[in-house]
DNA sequence: CATGAATGAGGGTTCATTCAT
DNA sequence: TATGAATGAACCCTCATTCAT
């Protein structure tokens, strides 16, 4: 393999190693994952891979850092800069087919599950920085459309609970039982029925 | 240890043997478990195990075919004794927080989604097996209503999908997320506020 | 499986424990065969076994001893009671065959020569007490026949050294080559053939 | 221990593995053989030796393979190139014991009579590739020299085979019963003692 | 005496990690 | 930096032996 020489070109490596550990150790779990195989899927040897990373462990680590942490920043930006709960929620139900289809979150979800209780400081992260944060968006987005009595909720935080778990559910299916399966679940066909139970049950008021 | 000689005991300790591996499997993932940990926590010698299973796999999928398929039938039971539609969703609102405190369902889906891909036949069963014959029996329940002008929907499966995505969540959530928490989800609480925005959604016909 | 009680009883048993013992390690050698099939195939339980032999190797030594070596007795009289070479040859002859085929000698030579340094005792015991006699007695019969001007041979321990030579040839074929294949060796017309050329070979007199 | 780096440095590293395979083998049979012997005795790890073959079991028949084969080719170019049959069986009397003594042919026929029935493919193919060509070989001269009216055979099958046999006592010989004695057996003057015993059994015609 | 459940030492094999080249 | 040969700890599984029934 070409020799990594400038700063440059050691990250683009280093982000494709991130990118092939991602893959085996979705496919694998942790500890079915080999270090042998992320090297050659990257097109280096094993040898390479330990210049970069001190384990397997560590590896394991920083892919669920840099990979999977991003996207929240994306949700919270959609629910802080719309004030109109309707169009909010339009854009989301837009935006988490292809978070489910085109980003890495069910295969970043696959893996701290299965490996949650050999990573418990990574899962804890995990919630606090992604999940917590996401599910903090979404409440004060409810609460706000309660408290100007655009629609009705008893327990806002329950609301977004309840509005995450088809994300939840689409991830886990898509990635664990849809592959054994010929047709795939229609997204946006779900997400769509979602919206619109979710408008129904929490009495949206028309916002023009 | 004493010895299990009559048929009687043999099952007993089949059985421990299937719980200790259930908890060790799912504390640790499948590969990391190992027979050793489980024959020591049911109390018994290593060799002892490989008594009653062939391989460490064999033990495991008869952990999952045991202990996870019988659920079912519980719920498929309640949906179709209940004709009416409020009903039945009361009782499956009852009866979900108890089936993720009590019962084995949310250990099972951790292991089976951390191990998916290096069981993909035991998934296979387990979807269809589980988790369609529950999909189906929720949508034939919503159909049901809807054919008899009870309640409103476009796509009973969907919604019948988005009936079970909490339950999903809620499993994944006690098992992964929640023990490095301080509090517990309130599941009452969650299921109760789900019911309430189900019946909104729909539009239930009051049915007396 | 019935008692045991008298003597006569339990001597009966322990010979059908040497006989499957037999069978068991001439199929697997020492260290592949089980006590258990042992048992089995003499039709008690493994624990049995235990109570007329203290291990797995006082079995196999036990056999070697006892199903091995009364053998060599025929052998020797054949060559004390007759004075005359070629009848000697003759009954010899005719007895090799016999002794391949019926005996238990190509048994006890795979399983000694598979073994043999697992077990270096027992295989100076069988070197001493079977095959040294038996050479023994041939070269006493050749050297007798030279000195009686009945025939020629130069090194009477060399000829007899290669009069039994077909018959380890014939043994280990048997055995070892002929299972793989379709056709069985016609050991009567080899033993033949070998009479034949000896008799040539060692100009022997007419005797009458 | 010094890295094979090269394709030269590693074939032979692979060939000390068989040898000290071979060795180990011999010694103690199939099941009995430790790959941490093997490894010890060529001086690497356990783990190396998977480097170079995927399991005992294929170590085992590339040992037998490589090691064992090629003697034949030697034994077929003696008995093609020599027309006449006392030069023939000259030649082949002076090679055998050194066949015997510093080849690994009594090694290999040790280890496959022991593990006869555990391999009954390699000892196929031992039989076919091996013994058969060298039997096939000894016929076809002892056929030429009764054709040409050099020599007296009814069965030159026959003859071949009884001419092998001593070879295989021989081999048995030093290799199981030799060790636990003093002094060996004098090949030479026992090969001697076949070849006279075999021109005088045979007739032979002076070839001049 | 007979049974077969229980034990645990032993060995084949894997693979993260190291390090000579 | 990059390589991949070498290492050895770890773990599954077997089976001779023991012993409670």
């Amino acid at each position: 393999m070409r020799r990594a020489n400038t700063d440059a070109a050691k990250d683009l490596r280093r982000s494709q190693f991130l990118e092939a550990g991602l893959q085996e150790f979705f496919e694998r779990g942790f500890s079915f994952a080999k270090m042998e195989n992320i090297a050659r899927s990257a097109g280096v040897s094993k040898g390479t891979l330990y210049l970069y990373f001190d384990s397997k462990e560590e590896l394991f680590m920083e892919i669920v850092s840099t990979v999977a942490i991003p996207r929240v920043e994306m949700l919270e930006s959609i629910m802080q800069e719309v004030g109109d709960f309707e169009l909010a929620l339009d854009r989301l139900v837009n935006a988490l087919p292809l978070m489910i289809r085109d980003s890495k979150l069910p295969m970043i979800a696959k893996v701290l599950i299965g490996d949650a209780f050999a990573f418990p400081e990574v899962v804890r992260r995990y919630r606090q920085e992604v999940i917590e944060r996401a599910l903090a968006a979404l409440t004060l987005l409810v609460q706000r459309g309660v408290d100007a009595g655009k629609l009705e909720a008893d327990n806002p935080q329950n609301v977004a609970r309840l509005m995450i778990a088809p994300v939840i559910f689409s991830a886990i299916w898509t990635v664990v039982f849809e592959p054994a399966d010929k047709q795939k679940l229609d997204l946006g066909s779900l997400f769509a029925t979602h919206k619109s139970m979710l408008l129904k049950a929490l009495k949206v008021k028309e916002a023009r």
